[in-house]
DNA sequence: TACCCTACCAAGCAATTGCTTGGTTGGTTC
DNA sequence: GAACCAACCAAGCAATTGCTTGGTAGGGTA
């Protein structure tokens, strides 16, 4: 994210500096938008320099990605492993990626936007993976839900798992930490809409005009 | 979308055939990842050939958004002078969104992954005009819903408008037509989540099971 | 026959792109 | 003070990119 233009060359890690700083520019104008030019000007050194700590463009973005992915999922299996009951374990699922909107999230935006593309590409075969993976957990979690009655019985699980999936990440597109909403905030209301919905409950039999 | 190589030179129109290739292209690979050639040997000729149709690459999409939002916005706007009721009118933006999906994929695709990057040059500044019209769209449907009782009256209307327009495109990530659901099926299951949630409700009676 | 028009080809140019190569700098270690 | 090293520079190359130019095929029209 932010891009100081010069650093005193004694940096701790210049690396993650510059996976930092590149990061920011996939995330807010797309890899294909970012030239290695850019990232190099963000940073104060020429673009050939680049090549001093990374190999390609593409290994930028290999390790952004395949880094935040392995931290996020282990997030997700400690959830998927604890006693919680269904509700509280699928609460928590949410609560966890709007906290990596929040903490990582030039990450979910690259992914988001860029997972579509690169996984068509053998070295981002991981990305389909990981995304089979993630919706083995969802599905869990739904199931579980319904199973144990926290959930509606009548659900269509494979739907509700696609609108949860994109719900919980399309956030990235707004939230921005230090704004006047909490990241937990918006993980509470976006949890109240999903579980008991936006209209005004009635205790009498639902109209579903259909 | 559908790219036939190679087709009689006697069609009605070439120039929206051209058009409807380049967006099936721009929408699955990305405006920048797709190259003036690409969009030639899809359509069987050379990529000279497509300036006698187009000024320039960037003019094709201008053409293919500002159509599609036209059309969009039209259909909104019939929505929101009519005189259903605003539960209804809800829903019918919401449907209408979904058959936007259906019918316009491509479209919507490449609004959803290139509008926050073309919205930077001056050329495409009406792509965050009519993201503003959007917004009073739905703000509008919100507070007319809160106000005749039919939502809920703690709702925050702006993260609860944040939410709709997200869940609303994202769809198209996932969507096919032909498939297995239509589009109206899909707009029904979205508005059941949306408006009861998948919690099981506490207390009472809850018919729907259609 | 002469003319025009739409749709295209053939060739290539200028700019941009990712990346390479050989060299320099300043600090640390023994 | 010699050797080493991470970080960077300076220059440029090959490929790709969007786009231009001058020309051509073939159908319609008068």
């Amino acid at each position: 994210m932010s891009a100081e233009p010069v650093q005193p060359t004694t940096t701790p890690n210049r690396r993650s500096e510059l996976l930092a700083i590149a990061a920011g520019l996939f995330a807010s104008k797309g890899f294909k938008n970012t030239t290695v030019r850019d990232i190099a000007d963000a940073a104060g050194i020429l673009s050939g320099s680049l090549y001093h700590h990374f190999d390609s463009k593409e290994s930028m973005v290999d390790e952004i990605l395949s880094t935040f992915q392995h931290e996020l999922f282990g997030r997700y299996d400690a959830i998927l492993v604890s006693d919680d009951d269904a509700r509280t374990k699928l609460e928590r699922a949410v609560e966890v990626s709007f906290e990596a909107i929040d903490q990582h999230r030039d990450e979910v935006a690259i992914f988001q936007n860029e997972a579509a593309y690169l996984g068509g590409f053998e070295r981002f075969a991981y990305l389909a993976e990981r995304n089979a993976q993630s919706r083995e957990v969802w599905i869990t979690l739904l199931d579980d839900g319904v199973r144990t009655g926290a959930l509606r019985a009548d659900l269509d699980i494979e739907l509700t798992y696609r609108f949860l999936r994109d719900t919980v990440w399309v956030a990235v597109a707004w939230y921005r930490p230090g704004g006047k909403l909490a990241h937990t905030d918006v993980a509470r209301q976006y949890l109240t809409i999903l579980l008991d919905g936006i209209a005004q409950p009635r205790h009498t039999t639902q109209g579903d005009k259909s």
